[in-house]
DNA sequence: GAGTACGAAATCGTATACGAAACACTATGG
DNA sequence: CCATAGTGTTTCGTATACGATTTCGTACTC
């Protein structure tokens, strides 16, 4: 049972938490990220204001504050006089996002890892463990999160509150995305799982910075060059 | 006159310029996150919404709005039932908001270098020696634009607008922070621009995207250190 | 039949108003 | 003289209302 870090770890989805809770506009906030991540408003959905209001039961002042977060995070595309919607998903877009978060991750992971005790490199390489196994009886939806999991823990160290911030952007950012355009290659998973693997061990080592960021970096530049793959194969579907 | 670069540069403050220009939420928005960059509103200032939508002649809802925004961008804090103040000046902070610009500048910077010509060089080497001169005259306060101007040529040309906009949130977050804490230091200010002419070279001759961006990176965490021996010397006054 | 013009419906943008929470100040008791 | 409770003021939070803008459908013209 390594599901323990599940709940922790995506909990503290922003870090920005700010100390708004239980304000409508806090909840609208909360409830529409939660929507645009968990998938259920995909990209390209037109946000009504009136309408999520009503579903939310609060007024359109507290929800278009919420949407106004939403947008400086990136997760929402905003138009004058025309509306809200969830922002878009073409490969480009993609691209980029995979490429910031390599970057800010590479140097989270980095920051963090001298703050990694046995006990966290225990935590993950059980977690690890069990995405090996989820390659066994296929099941994407499970190895998703425990991927997430497993970088949770080599990050969640990182003292610097900024650069944890936009690593948890980004991964809100792209688990939007990815419900319309992830797709598991599973070729790619293993070699993911191994990679988990030497990153803990550089991490035990007590590798420098410098190899730490560049192996976590190359690690997530690795799936994005398999994604990119995989979309020259089968033509990416415009919505 | 290299001055050329000076508005351009700043004119582009946030690449995620939404299509809102003309509401007064994004003239609300526009105007405070100006004053606070430039200083008028400095760390610690108390943001009352009220009193801002009078000044701006709008009502407090454009003005609460705006405030979400700049919230999300991290120029300002949110306290529920308290108001909103410009975020804060500890040193850890500004060791914080330096070493992410350091990261997420390093890598634009890398990113940038292919696709910077031989005009931008130039350019650039202007600026610079324009910098070589305010020394003499001591002028920090022209120092510092053109040094922002000097940066922005090479970072200008990242493809990739993601790491841009964080870029330009550095800098802007940067701009908040240094009209009360930042200390010229002449000795640094000297062997930073020896940096940024080193800078160039590597540039022009075409050196890899690793070198490139960890000799920036370098570049901004020498000044770092130079701030964190005078903040010593010279004890920070809190406000 | 295609294109344009007009009008109605939907939706956004902002002002105003009022209730609720926090803060500052004063008065009272120890 | 200090601590604390109570009151008044400030400021925030959100609902409601209405004007402005866009969008979509329909009818009319070429």
């Amino acid at each position: 049972m390594t599901e323990t870090v599940t709940a922790a770890g995506r909990a503290a989805a922003t870090s920005t938490a700010s100390k708004t809770a239980g304000s409508k506009s806090e909840q609208a906030y909360t409830a529409v990220k939660g929507r645009i991540v968990d998938g259920t408003y995909s990209p390209g959905y037109r946000l009504v204001l009136a309408k999520i209001a009503e579903d939310l039961g609060v007024s359109v002042v507290p929800v278009r504050e919420a949407i106004r977060r939403l947008e400086a995070e990136g997760l929402v595309k905003f138009e004058r006089n025309v509306g809200a919607t969830v922002s878009g998903i073409d490969p480009t877009e993609y691209l980029y996002t995979m490429q910031t978060l390599s970057i800010v991750e590479g140097a989270a992971t980095a920051l963090s890892a001298p703050l990694i005790g046995e006990a966290d490199i225990a935590r993950a390489r059980a977690v690890n463990e069990d995405m090996r196994e989820c390659l066994q009886h296929f099941d994407p939806v499970r190895f998703t999160r425990l991927n997430q999991d497993f970088h949770s823990v080599l990050f969640e160290h990182c003292p610097n509150p900024h650069i944890l911030d936009l690593v948890h952007r980004g991964w809100n950012r792209l688990a939007s995305l990815r419900s319309s355009t992830f797709r598991f290659v599973p070729g790619r998973a293993h070699q993911s799982v191994d990679e988990h693997e030497a990153l803990l061990r550089l991490i035990e080592t007590g590798a420098d910075a410098d190899t730490i960021e560049k192996a976590a970096r190359l690690h997530r530049s690795a799936t994005l060059d398999a994604y990119l793959a995989a979309a020259t194969d089968q033509q990416t579907p415009q919505q």
